[in-house]
DNA sequence: TTTAGTAGTGAATCTTACT
DNA sequence: GAGTAAGATTCACTACTAA
């Protein structure tokens, strides 16, 4: 029984209980259908605890693209991703943000994933809304599709926002919970994971349903550090519905909106199959650290081995000159540290960290021994 | 000495040549005091290949406010929030970035670095004024500075913006390099270096002798990715010379801008004692774009492949005869190596240097080994 | 049953030079 | 400027077939 006298935090904390709304009045676990701004206009304010979204990209695409064995490469030409200019990409933006921004709680959070296409737009547009970006994350693929035609970097990120409702506003963060995760080190702001594929991909008479479906790992990780059990998880762009589906399994309510048709009806199947974990399964969680792998050009970038540097091999029979790149020239001849070696010994293969030398104060030591100083200086 | 006949492509460059900007006109190699939006109206239009920029962000994104010239803002006169202070922070941003569009060349490119403070202002404005955005890159720091309190993620990565000029624009980018700097896989967006401490960070008098030195790995790789030798990069945040001895010890001519004059004098010193590094060392691995062209009908002129060899796919799907001219035919079906294999694959396009194999001493080459052996016959 | 090889594919702003 | 031809270009992973 509480006491006879309601202390000033009681008082605010029934207050703001009498003004919120039951969570039992939202469409929770349903898919609103049409455009996503009319749809979240039929929430009432400050009434949910996430956004999750993920809005076109606004691609731009030329031409067809080929891979080099020929084959077409289905590119996302959907209509729903076409817009006329930035101008009215922005318009777009700004409304489904204003909409999103209304129906969070003031303690609420929005997650908007893009890539450079578009995130540069809703990042600027949503500071200007007043949101309060708290993290970007760079989800970084461990599979990304490569730059067939050897042009650009390999796009193999797409870039995440988390932002609160304001500088001053309150959010939730299951630091230690993603510490778990992380094996017992501090969650960073670069996850690695898988692209969609395999099983996990929802396929309609042997295509894929949506183009663009995300992992299940990703909606996993956003849920489990910024909701609690019991939440409300909004998602205007719905599609195949990951969010939902990753929502049910951690015990989160959910509302999505999406407006064509066959995802809502892929969704709704989906998520059906879809149990809630126990709470112990909740517990058992693990991921992947990323291998520290190194490339010969790394040491050569951060100055462990001097381009004009030389290296032999144990026997002296022959001398090669590390290049800026990280490539060796011996005479006519260049590649790289496994490829010359290979191509000079007339062998199958060659491991280039054994096989070349560089002299350290007199003494010869294979490349491995400067692979192994450059670990240890960038470990921490 | 050049043939008679001047070629479209010849006479093109040496009438660029003629309208171009000597670079020996331009103050390679000074740092520019005041402000860099002056400093860059000192240069003229289209004429530096390169601007590398690490701009401020802490003008006024959280509790002081600063003008762009420097001066503080006092909160108790001059009423100001933060939608005031992103638009102070956007204006400041759109000047500089016109500056540095007018001074770069047609196929010019520019880099900024930023965090998630400014990157998204930044990023929606050069696209507002016209560039055109090449790859956004994530810097992942092997040793970032944890989140001591515990409330949000590990801030582990920085972000860069690669664009060209516009979205016809030309581009230089040194494919084959990055691939070979990474062990002969494409360079990804997401780019692993180590924070800049140690040896490499400048102190005086015991402490960092600024706020945000950049590592010299980032500028390596920015300059060897996105410049040729000789080319003019500048740099309007020079702070202290990160981008300049980079731009010197890759044999780059660079131009900086800084304000504090202490930054000059520190910058100005590291500069100097910097050592380029010399011609062979600066050679990286070629792309076969940059290689001379060779006609096939050349190699056939040249014996290399007499007429009436056969020459087949791998899998031998096919067989086809060289004729004198260099044409090839099976059945009734003739074209070149490279029309003849699209055809008969009814693919949409086909490299015939790699489709086409000839029998060398019972091992299949391809025709691009016959093409290899030519072109180091030819060279001397 | 196991292994080796082949085919397919993923949010992609993906060529250049000459006629 | 449009059209044509030469020719340069791919990584990780899954699913299926063949031996």
């Amino acid at each position: 029984m509480m006491g006879v006298v309601e202390t000033t935090k009681q008082r605010v904390r029934r207050a703001s209980k009498l003004v919120a709304v039951p969570k039992e009045t939202l469409p929770l676990g349903q898919i609103l259908s049409g455009d996503c701004v009319e749809a979240m206009r039929s929430l009432p304010d400050a009434s949910v605890d996430l956004v999750f979204a993920d809005p076109p990209y606004n691609l731009q695409l030329g031409g067809d693209l080929n891979r080099p064995d020929g084959s077409h490469v289905d590119a996302v030409t959907d209509h729903w991703d076409q817009f006329d200019s930035f101008a009215i990409y922005d318009q777009f933006t700004r409304e489904w943000l204003t909409e999103a921004k209304r129906i969070l709680k003031p303690d609420g959070a929005l997650w908007v994933i893009g890539s450079y296409h578009n995130i540069y737009r809703v990042g600027a547009i949503l500071q200007d809304l007043g949101f309060w970006i708290l993290n970007d994350i760079v989800w970084r693929k461990t599979n990304p599709m490569p730059n067939f035609r050897g042009t650009r970097f390999t796009n193999a990120h797409e870039t995440l926002l988390w932002a609160s409702q304001g500088e001053k506003a309150k959010y939730h963060f299951n630091y230690t919970a993603m510490k778990t995760l992380n094996d017992e080190l501090q969650m960073r702001s670069d996850w690695v994971i898988p692209i969609c594929n395999g099983a996990e991909r929802l396929k309609e008479n042997g295509t894929k349903a949506h183009p663009t479906q995300k992992p299940e790992a990703l909606l996993y990780r956003v849920l489990l550090a910024t909701t609690e059990k019991g939440d409300v998880v909004v998602d205007p762009f719905f599609g195949t519905g990951t969010t939902g589906a990753v929502a049910k399994r951690l015990g989160r309510e959910w509302i999505g909106c999406e407006r064509e048709d066959v995802y809502r009806g892929v969704a709704m199947k989906r998520i059906e199959k879809e149990l809630p974990l126990d709470e112990s399964a909740l517990k058992v969680m693990q991921s992947k650290r990323a291998a520290p792998k190194v490339a010969f050009g790394a040491l050569v970038e951060a100055g462990f081995l001097k381009p004009g540097t030389e290296v032999f091999d144990t026997k002296r029979r022959w001398v090669a000159t590390v290049r800026a790149d990280g490539s060796l020239e011996c005479g006519k001849q260049t590649g790289s540290i496994h490829g010359l070696g290979k191509e000079l010994q007339g062998a199958p293969s060659c491991n280039g960290w054994t096989f070349w030398h560089y002299e350290d104060e007199g003494v010869a030591k294979p490349l491995d021994a400067a692979r192994q100083l450059y670990l240890l200086a960038v470990e921490d």
